[in-house]
DNA sequence: GTGGATGGATAGTGGCGCTATCCGCTATCT
DNA sequence: AGATAGCGGATAGCGCCACTATCCATCCAC
């Protein structure tokens, strides 16, 4: 297919592809002419994969660029090109040598031992995890560092979760690919159920009594009842909680 | 205390503070002469607080004037104010009214109905869960709703933590901010977790052997030194699904 | 009473994700 | 063959955002 097809396809206007493949996300098509190119359906595949970790998982253009990077070689061991995804998502931070800061090193670096975790006290996901802490704690939330473990359990839970379900498709589709979309939609899709989770059991202990009962207050939220009925052909694939 | 001081303790540039003045992050220092303020504890506590939400969280400056306006107003119930906080936490989309859209939609509030959550089916954190399964859908990765009950549950998990912790909290601080502050910081806190676990995961599943060793193959994160093989041997080319 | 800090206001900066425009070429329709 | 639409490639610009720099009149400390 032309370019205008694949941007008709996708929903990602020209221009943007052509960005997007000045940026090195996007291959270049194929060129048949000096100046006339085809594109194929893993074009069309990759730009979706830009559009969701660039919307749903929020990442940069630039790191984007160099999770791709990494998932075009599949020499490289999935944990490092999973570390590679994962570690562009967090925040970029300058280094602000607190105290608070190398006490919640020490913190993360004692956690990861007590969990026997296989993982380096200095990979970026750690430095996010003590930044996290060293906040908290300038906060004078220090105590919420209590709860490590039973966020840890969760992680736990979650990342097994994930990776059987890696497992599962490791033969169908790429490997790398599978693993990076899981670990970025995954943490999207993590956060929102945490957020609604905070929700139900905050209306639960502060707001309403046992009954259903709405604020009517500030219904601000309208009622969005969508008439479409349909039920899905969903498995009850029942939480088995362990 | 003035602004110099007040700068020089939490490490904000005095312009920079003065922006958040102006912008409504921060309540402007108590005037003593028509050109002369004066500022306490409570403006350098707002001020990390601030830090941390931009820093730490990755809200915008416009959400956290929100939010902080929302921790203002103690007669609003809590679970609205989380809401508040929340909300502007998830990544702001527009409208892409797809199939997969729907279906998402209605994935989600199946998911909502199921585990009896009190949350309404229009909450921005459920239109974000909707974006992510509808992204994940899009990737030809529907099949990883199936771990939606894993994460609920995992989710829920987290949640009775965070609440507990505010509970706990509520006499001796601010209950807003705490929650707040647990939110957007517990949300960087698990998904560092998350992605410490994944690597902890994928590299007892990929990397090493079975059995416990504290001694990584590759230390080092640096790439490159792939000569250790024996895992994996994916050749295949890539992705040939259609 | 002098010099440096302060408050307040306005304008500018740098990064980022696009977006607009231009040019010469090419596929396709008639 | 000629008209027309689309294309590839390159460059410049836009809009948003989180600051940052400058200016000026005032104030406080020495």
């Amino acid at each position: 297919m032309r370019i205008g097809e694949l941007s008709r396809r996708t929903g990602v206007p020209v221009p943007t592809i052509k960005y997007y493949v000045r940026e090195g996300l996007l291959p270049p098509g194929e060129l048949s002419s000096p100046n006339q190119a085809r594109y194929d359906e893993t074009h069309e595949r990759r730009l979706r994969l830009i559009r969701a970790l660039l919307d749903v998982g929020g990442l940069k253009v630039a790191a984007i660029a160099e999770v791709l990077q990494a998932v075009e070689e599949p020499d490289r061991p999935l944990h490092k090109i999973l570390g590679t995804a994962a570690d562009r998502l967090g925040p970029r931070h300058g280094e602000t040598e607190d105290e608070a800061q190398s006490e919640a090193r020490d913190t993360v670096s004692e956690l990861i031992a007590r969990r026997g975790w296989r993982v380096d006290t200095d990979y970026p996901a750690a430095a996010d995890l003590a930044h996290a802490l060293a906040a908290l704690d300038r906060l004078g939330h220090g105590a919420f560092a209590e709860l490590l473990d039973d966020y840890a359990d969760a992680a736990e839970q979650v990342a097994r979760a994930d990776l059987d379900y890696v497992d599962r498709r490791v033969a169908v589709e790429d490997l790398v690919e599978t693993a990076v979309i899981g670990t970025v939609l995954g943490e999207a899709m993590f956060n929102a159920l945490r957020r609604l989770a905070h929700v139900d059991r905050s209306a639960r202990r502060f707001g309403a009594p046992e009954h259903e009962a709405d604020e009517p207050e500030e219904a601000d939220r309208a009622e969005g009842t969508d008439g479409a009925d349909g039920s899905g052909g969903s498995d009850g694939a029942d939480g088995s909680d362990g």
